[in-house]
RNA sequence: GGGCGCAUAGCUCAGUUGGCUAGAGCGCUUCGUUUACACCGAAGAUGUCCGGGGUUCGAGUCCCUGUGCGCCCACCA
């Protein structure tokens, strides 16, 4: 009993039960793939999805693309690794965050950083989540047991190491530069994160000294250090390198007239003012000239305290009030209204970039590296750095086609883009990112004092050792009103090991059972920093004394002294209890005392006198409304955090982190990436067998911020590239051509589709019909169409199953015992595995899908299948056998989920996922053969359509069954066998005669195929035919007139190739042979 | 301002180094329940390959130029 399949494919009965089968059976994992240890390794890294949210159709494109990749080549017996992913991306992820705290009315500053990032992670987590599973939808056959996230532990390590590695060759620095700053993000952001939007502004044209000239900002004036003009401008030739007092609304400031060629003659005046702590294009100018700089607006995009009156103003409003004030002192000449002009504006909130000078990390990207360490061992590309900078290696190795760009024509805009690079600003003033592995601390005492202190830096992988732990004592009056500063100070220093905080037994203690206690609990040693609060301070001197303690640093906050007491005695607790001060001051290295209030029950006399006694540091903290208010503890907090290593706070560049992606994923735990004698060493098996990575897929958009990066990072931390090809897909957009989103309502879910038409479908719908680098419109249609397809095909194996002995092994077949369409349907599924493995080693998916659908629909099912349910020779069964399992394993990686439900109706044994991809092995002699038979069939296909096309023009009705006569000559042989398939297929023939030469009938429908009549009896229509006949010959008498002229061309027949003309000449002859026998043909009527 | 891409059937797009009687899918028209499939089958119609020059025996394909659309980069002080 033969088994039957459901009549319609429904992908959502096996989809996921066949992914689970694909993830248990482990052949995702390269390692378990049964092949020989010569076997090539094939890698792709998967472009991490930010874990903003969810995927969308661009993403799925990606995933359809590179899957068919990665089980194309697993087929091919290599090792194939697909490394999933998934990315921090910093910003994006924070600003979505921020945008949610803000509904329920918190901003991450009123979170506090450890709060805001735990719901930051939480929000990754769950994002990471969802996205897993969507990958997974999808089909991907990514390997999981290596899944990377662009913040993890290794990838930190990575992070950190290559960071040192870049400091220590000088690469990475850190300097006050102009940067652009968005006011609400509060951060720096690279050039490419910035946007450029249109908007309608004023255009003030101002009386500045001896100029006018046109302004956009007039409110930078106050940040004016030059005027600048065109060396050539002759109106200014005079001026230029003599200053100018200039008056403005803040009094009169004095600039220097520079030449310089950025600026346009025909803008304007010719001349303009010079902003160089806000405009890049004026500091470049105040650079080239030595003209300094004066910032005026401060990183809230307000103007700043030199800015008098206008202090504290954001520019908006300061320019307002600038323009007012200069009309009044008559210094506007006029102003022009329809002036357009383009903002720069951040790409995550929109808040206008206010560009200016700030201290950040940068990447040199032109500096030349000399004597560079490099590993050597397993690569593939060595690069040769000596001498040459990051942008001269990253032109060198798409220039010498180390990496090769898909399509080509990105490389231009990739070496544009590369040539102009500024240095890259790294750092950013978010939160949510790998910290900057940078650590501060104040130099030595003798270096400097407070916070002047030189500081000392630290660049590591780990942070430093630092021995100093603290102590926290509290005083033991804590009352309602009074905060509590230490413990504030505890979490500010937030530091795990080395921190005691000693709180009170009780309310009322005694001094000894204190002491006891914190001698008892706390490590204290010579670089412990003992920080008290009000009498905490006795009990620390106390300590000190009777123990003799040797201490680094005492910090008391606010004076000890017992104010009920208002003792004249210095110091007193429980009478009697005098402290030596000099046992004090020589047992701790340093003291400092705050005072924090001068209108307290505490004179502050006192604490002057305390700080007198022991010689130390007294730093007043202004008059407060309570205790200790969080702006004097940042105070306090800094002369404590100069003791230690503090981290800088600023985060990393997300795309710093992403540009490690291809070899930070390799490693499976921080060990195994070391910095070893200068060289980065990435200690794993995967690095060694997966790295460089084959190709890297993409869409084009972030050739920019992510390939190019790749490149930077990898030739730089690993000597070779990345990856050797870079496939660029296009964005999918709606069937307008919109981009998709949610605003406009024109989204495509990939999920949604994935349940209504599933998921091969979908995948089809993005693969077919699209090029590299180049769009694609996608509309619901175009998938349902997909779906048909799959139903298509489970509906040839139906058939297939239902009436032959399908078996999963290739069984020999006899060429001699070939019918005529079995061997035309070996040549064409033998042409598809050609061509299918040759598009897709070229990266045609198109192309290859496209030929598949062809090949399946249309001569498979439409002529094969019909063809043999007529007449089946010896090797019919074996050759569908043939036919279907190629057929299976050509389109699996296109359709992995339908292909294999498939696969397992009619074999149990092996799973498609790792068939081995077909092969054409046949002789030459068997190809000749085929291809002899194969031509013949096409013969037979020539006549079937040319009779059922007569029939239609002569409105034969379709149930009317006719005679047929043959004449066919030498082919009399040929066409004798396939009488039957030429009568099944369609032709409404039920008797057919097939002659060697006779006479023609009267008035029968005639039809010509090469030198074959045919004639349909009984069924003629003489107009209609007549007309068809008059038609026929008319268009060949046309293509002889085009054939003749082009043969009578002298200059074509001696200068187009031999084979051309001969084509030519051929086809002349036939055209010539059927017009005649038609117009035979034609007189009979 | 600099660069790139696109313009081919009603729609979405293929068209490799010039050899083309210019193709596919969808849609459309006509017809068809032949037991794999109506998510099907058969047949059909539809094109100044954006305009204008040029190179060539030959141009959808190469060059120049114009028009329209889209994108990227730079940025207007």
């Amino acid at each position: 009993m033969k088994k039957e399949l459901p009549k319609a494919y429904e992908p959502q009965k096996y989809e996921d039960k066949i992914y689970k089968t694909w993830e248990e059976s482990g052949f995702f994992n390269p390692d378990n793939l049964d092949v020989d240890d010569q076997a090539e390794s094939y890698t792709i890294v998967l472009p991490p999805p930010n874990v903003t949210g969810t995927l969308h159709m661009g993403h799925a494109a990606m995933l359809a693309v590179e899957d068919i990749l990665i089980r194309y080549n697993r087929m091919q017996g290599k090792r194939a690794l697909w490394v999933p992913g998934t990315d921090h991306a910093a910003i994006a992820t924070q600003t979505k965050v921020e945008k949610i705290i803000k509904e329920e009315g918190e901003t991450r500053h009123t979170l506090g950083r450890d709060k805001f990032l735990k719901r930051v992670r939480a929000f990754a987590q769950e994002s990471h989540d969802t996205i897993v599973n969507q990958v997974k939808k999808m089909g991907s056959s990514c390997d999981w047991s290596r899944e990377a996230y662009t913040l993890d532990e290794t990838r930190h390590q990575a992070v950190n190491s290559v960071f040192k590695l870049m400091y220590d060759d000088g690469l990475i620095y850190r300097g006050k530069r102009i940067v652009n700053w968005c006011p609400r993000c509060h951060s720096t952001l690279a050039d490419d994160e910035v946007e450029y939007r249109e908007e309608d502004a004023k255009l003030y044209w101002i009386k500045y000294g001896p100029f006018v000239l046109a302004t956009a900002r007039p409110e930078t004036k106050l940040g004016d250090t030059a005027v600048a003009v065109h060396p050539k401008d002759k109106r200014y030739k005079d001026m230029v390198g003599k200053e100018y007092d200039i008056p403005g609304v803040l009094g009169e400031f004095r600039v220097k007239v520079v030449a310089d060629r950025a600026v346009d003659m025909e803008f304007g005046s010719g001349a303009i003012k010079v902003t160089p702590a806000h405009s890049f294009v004026d500091n470049e100018i105040a650079e080239r000239n030595g003209v300094g700089m004066r910032q005026i607006i401060d990183e809230d995009g307000k103007m700043m305290e030199n800015c008098g009156k206008y202090q504290g103003m954001t520019t908006t409003e300061a320019r307002k009030e600038i323009v007012k004030d200069m009309k009044k002192m008559g210094l506007i000449d006029h102003i022009e209204d329809d002036y357009k002009h383009n903002i720069a504006v951040c790409y995550r909130c929109d808040t206008p970039i206010e560009p200016l000078p700030s201290l950040q990390w940068f990447i040199d990207v032109n500096k030349p590296l000399r004597g560079r360490k490099q590993k050597t061992e397993n690569r593939k590309q060595k690069i040769d750095w000596e001498g040459k900078s990051i942008k001269d290696v990253c032109l060198e190795v798409i220039k010498e086609g180390k990496i090769k760009i898909v399509p080509k024509r990105f490389e231009k805009s990739y070496f544009h883009w590369m040539e102009n690079l500024r240095d890259w600003c790294i750092s950013r003033q978010i939160w949510y990112g790998h910290q900057v592995p940078v650590w501060y601390r104040a130099g030595n005492r003798e270096q400097g004092t407070g916070n002047n202190r030189d500081k000392e830096i630290y660049v590591g992988v780990e942070p430093p050792e630092d021995k100093t732990n603290f102590v926290f004592l509290h005083g033991f009056y804590r009352t309602r009103e009074v905060k509590d500063p230490l413990n504030w100070l505890n979490q500010k220093l937030a530091r795990k090991d080395n921190f005691w905080e000693i709180l009170p037994k009780s309310e009322k203690p005694k001094l000894k059972e204190q002491m006891n206690y914190v001698i008892e609990n706390a490590k204290i040693n010579e670089d412990t920093i003992i920080v008290t609060h009000s009498l905490g301070g006795i009990l620390a001197m106390k300590m000190i004394e009777e123990h003799d303690l040797k201490i680094k640093k005492l910090v008391l906050l606010s004076s000890p002294i017992i104010p009920k007491t208002k003792s004249k005695e210095l110091i007193g607790y429980n009478k009697g209890n005098q402290i030596d001060f000099e046992k004090i001051k020589k047992n701790v290295k340093e003291i400092v005392v705050f005072q924090p209030y001068e209108d307290h029950v505490l004179p502050l006399e006192e604490n002057e006198k305390l700080a007198k006694f022991l010689d130390a540091k007294l730093i007043k903290v202004e008059d407060s409304a309570s205790h200790f208010n969080e702006d004097e503890n940042q105070e306090i907090l800094e002369e404590l955090k100069n003791n230690i290593w503090t981290q800088d706070e600023d985060t990393l560049d997300t795309w710093f982190s992403s540009g490690m992606w291809t070899f930070s994923t390799l490693a499976s735990s921080p060990d195994q990436i070391k910095i070893e004698d200068g060289k980065l060493v990435i200690d794993s098996e995967d690095f060694k067998n997966f790295h460089p990575t084959q190709v890297l897929e993409t869409g084009y958009d972030i050739l920019f911020f992510w390939v190019a990066r790749m490149i930077i990072m990898t030739t730089y931390a690993t000597g070779d590239i990345p990856f050797e090809d870079v496939y660029l897909h296009g964005l999918v957009l709606d069937n307008k051509g919109k981009k998709m989103s949610k605003s406009k309502g024109n989204v495509i879910d990939p999920l949604t589709m994935c349940e209504k038409y599933g998921t091969d479908a979908t995948r089809l719908s993005l693969v077919i019909g699209s090029t590299p680098g180049h769009d694609l419109r996608l509309n619901e249609e175009k998938i349902a169409g997909y779906r048909n397809f799959a139903n298509k095909l489970w509906n040839i194996f139906r058939y297939a199953i239902k009436n032959y002995e399908l078996k999963i092994k290739n069984e020999k077949i006899d060429i001699n015992k070939l019918s005529l369409v079995d061997a035309w349907i070996i040549k064409r599924i033998d042409d598809a595995i050609n061509e299918v493995s040759n598009s897709l080693d070229n990266y045609k998916f198109s192309q290859a899908g496209e030929w598949l659908r062809e090949f399946t629909w249309n001569e498979l099912a439409d002529w094969y299948l019909e063809a043999i349910k007529f007449k089946k020779s010896q090797e019919t069964e074996k050759v569908l056998n043939y036919v279907l399992i190629n057929l299976l394993k050509l389109w699996h990686p296109f359709i992995p989920f339908v292909t294999e439900v498939l696969w397992n109706n009619i074999n149990s044994e092996k799973q498609l996922i790792i068939s081995e991809w077909p092969k054409v092995e046949k002789s030459a002699e068997d190809k000749k053969q085929i291809i002899e038979q194969s031509n013949s069939f096409n013969l037979i296909k020539d006549i079937i359509t040319n009779i059922r096309n007569a029939r239609v023009v002569n409105k034969v009705e379709p149930g009317k069954k006719v005679k047929a006569l043959v004449i066919a000559g030498k082919k009399k042989e040929l066409i004798e066998p396939q009488a039957d398939i030429i009568k099944g297929l369609r032709t409404g023939i039920e008797e057919l005669e097939v002659v060697k030469s006779g006479t023609k009938p009267d008035k029968a429908i005639f039809i010509s195929v090469g030198e074959i009549e045919i004639y349909l009896i009984g069924a003629v229509d003489e107009e209609k035919e007549k007309k068809r006949l008059k038609d026929l010959i008319e268009r060949l008498r046309q293509l002889i007139k085009m054939t003749e002229s082009k043969l009578s061309d002298k200059n074509f027949v001696e200068r187009a190739p031999e084979p051309i003309v001969e084509k030519e000449r051929g086809r002349l002859k036939e055209f010539k042979e059927e017009v005649k026998s038609l117009e035979k043909q034609l007189k009979s009527f």
